[in-house]
DNA sequence: ACAAAAAAAGACAAAAGTATCTAAAAGTCC
DNA sequence: GGACTTTTAGATACTTTTGTCTTTTTTTGT
């Protein structure tokens, strides 16, 4: 089990990063963000044709192909990448696991989880990719 | 992939705090805590198995055996039992797998994940078992 | 002593997540 | 048009987690 995020948004995560910090580039093939990010490359693959679907990524077959975004940096929001590739478990789902703990019928960590999610989900609301490239 | 903890974290949570909530009962078979808890029982009983050996709980066989709290549930915090069934992964490791992320050399996402991740070692750090009972 | 009941331990099975491989489709360059 | 390059799609394999089953050990009650 990873941290916060599945395996394929942490690679996702990283590789979007690395793309986003060179400006001077457009397109990048899958090896290269693969390598620059340290992410195994056929699972990154996968993993950016979902982003494709999901309207973060643009792809382009062929020789001078590759994959490039969709919408400027400063308008791809961490929370979009986290909701196409690990939906709604982090933002929405007990953390205790019950499936009818919601705000009117909270399970004892209930309120706990929610003091601590909603920052989890300001802070990748608020941080677009072009500001994670600049750290 | 759980919330924020494994399924045996999830699973041990909900017994204990079944157990935890029942006063005046002191020692509990498996399958009662799995059948309150919604918990399989076997998978609970392995978990609780760790638990024995983490000092959270006591265990013994036979006819009117089972496992009761080793110390008052006002002394046991859920960030005991979070250590014990899911390591540091949750207050320690980096939220992109970068392995040689910390302070000194942060990943782009460490800053705003070390702003989540201390209310969550605060809380699971003073919240014990007794107060997860009362609600 | 004996039967029953419980945890302990280990083997095993199933499911999910992670990772790789291969063939097909599509685009580029000559 | 043909060779090459890249994504796409699907099949497959590996790993970890989750879950079950069986046997053994220990304790209790009769």
């Amino acid at each position: 089990m990873a941290v916060v995020f599945s395996r394929a948004c942490e690679y996702a995560l990283r590789g979007l990063i690395v793309m986003a910090k060179a400006k001077d580039r457009e397109v990048w093939r899958v090896p290269d963000v693969a390598e620059e990010s340290n992410s195994p490359a056929p699972f990154l693959a996968k993993t950016f044709q979902q982003l494709v679907k999901g309207g973060i990524l643009n792809s382009s077959k062929g020789r001078r192909g590759g994959f490039s975004f969709a919408r400027p940096i400063d308008e791809i929001f961490l929370i979009d990448i986290v909701n196409i590739l690990d939906g709604q478990r982090l933002t929405y789902d007990c953390a205790l696991g019950m499936p009818d703990c919601h705000d009117e019928n909270p399970c004892p960590f209930h309120v706990h989880w929610r003091r601590i999610r909603q920052p989890l989900i300001d802070a990748l609301s608020e941080e677009s990719l072009a500001q994670m490239a600049k750290k």
